[in-house]
DNA sequence: CGCATTTTTGATACACGTCAATCTCCGTGG
DNA sequence: CCACGGAGATTGACGTGTATCAAAAATGCG
């Protein structure tokens, strides 16, 4: 008997490749981290097809076809749970849920690669921002942000690795990133988020 | 007794509005034309969030939430019949059928947004593009396509209307694309596609 | 036919891409 | 412990593709 439906929650280091285009497999609920989708295009390329977050199940395509649609890697660390596990409601509630949360996840990356290069970095870093558990004792609007490496966020915005890189140093100069100490020295990936009066959006 | 789910296929012209965000309704399939989808944004306003053609289903939330997440537009005459009916597959697979299919669309879109003007017009032409049911004596490659209105491509593949209209230019003179003559003038809308020896993709 | 809307075309400015050099961070081995 | 090398990130200088502004042309509608 195959075990994939039956493995509990797993992990993923940054960078890790979690499934592979047109290999069989089944669908995950990430719980923690965030996670891009590449699709094959026909000329060979991987191209960012999609962005996956806290909340979001990816590979749901493998309960109809048997197989992923696309490749899934770790931007950040990322926590991941089998799907559909234990849902109390009936399956096709569960995958309506599912399907709504995907059409406003798409909309929101779409988004993400319209108007100015200052605002798509700033959407992006807000998208992954999630509420800090460790460090919630100064600031009660203070998030925190693992952001992924350079040319992933590129690949996201449609910019290149150095605007996102200015975009992000001009955030820091700013205010409204501001890196985490860590041995000493500061992280260029983790970040404390403060929301310094921009517009909700 | 409500009869929304009873209405057979209907038609909408170029421009009318489908459905509006928050109000209740049904979902519908695309049977033929192009619709786009846009979401309220926290500040008011209506942004491009996706793109049905063909065979996609639109307003799926509804079998959730019973009110539609997005407003949606004809961008060209359009068909569109209530969804989902007389599936003799069970329900969740046709589910998972629409869901597969709107993560690739989704993916699409995103395409549709990064590299050079020209190749995002060149590609969205050619995702509108259907094989031609009146014109298909002559060359068995030739598609057609109707465009939409020049500020709904520009909105769809996050360029300015004026960069849009000169890469439809550039596309005409080209041989790309003929435009189709009606009462004697050539049509700004419909057009005979042309793949020559472009790229697949 | 005349007016409003959409589309086309042109001239100019600037935001971002490109290319390149430097710097930081880490792991490896002497 | 420090030297070395590779990968990723940062910063700068410069060119270009596209946005912007503006005007004319084409199209559709009453």
């Amino acid at each position: 008997m195959y075990g994939e439906a039956q493995l509990g929650p797993q992990r993923f280091a940054a960078g890790y490749a979690i499934y592979a285009h047109s290999t069989p497999g089944a669908a995950w609920r990430v719980v923690s981290g965030s996670v891009r989708l590449d699709r094959r295009e026909p000329n060979g390329e991987q191209n960012f097809a999609n962005l996956a977050i806290m909340g979001d199940v990816i590979g749901a395509e493998t309960l109809l076809l048997g197989y992923y649609s696309f490749t899934a890697t770790a931007l950040t660390p990322c926590l991941l749970v089998p799907w559909p596990v234990g849902c109390r409601a009936p399956a096709s509630e569960s995958l309506l849920h599912s399907m709504a949360k995907a059409e406003r996840r798409a909309a929101e990356v779409i988004a993400l690669r319209c108007g100015q290069a200052a605002d798509r970095v700033r959407h992006l870093v807000m998208l992954l921002a999630q509420r800090s558990d460790v460090v919630s004792n100064e600031d009660s609007a203070d998030l925190q942000v693992v952001l992924p490496p350079r040319q992933d966020m590129a690949d996201i915005t449609a910019l290149t690795l150095e605007t996102v890189s200015r975009m992000v140093s001009r955030l820091r100069h700013s205010g409204m990133l501001k890196p985490v100490v860590r041995r000493g020295c500061e992280s260029n990936s983790t970040f404390v988020v403060r929301n310094l009066g921009q517009a909700p959006f």
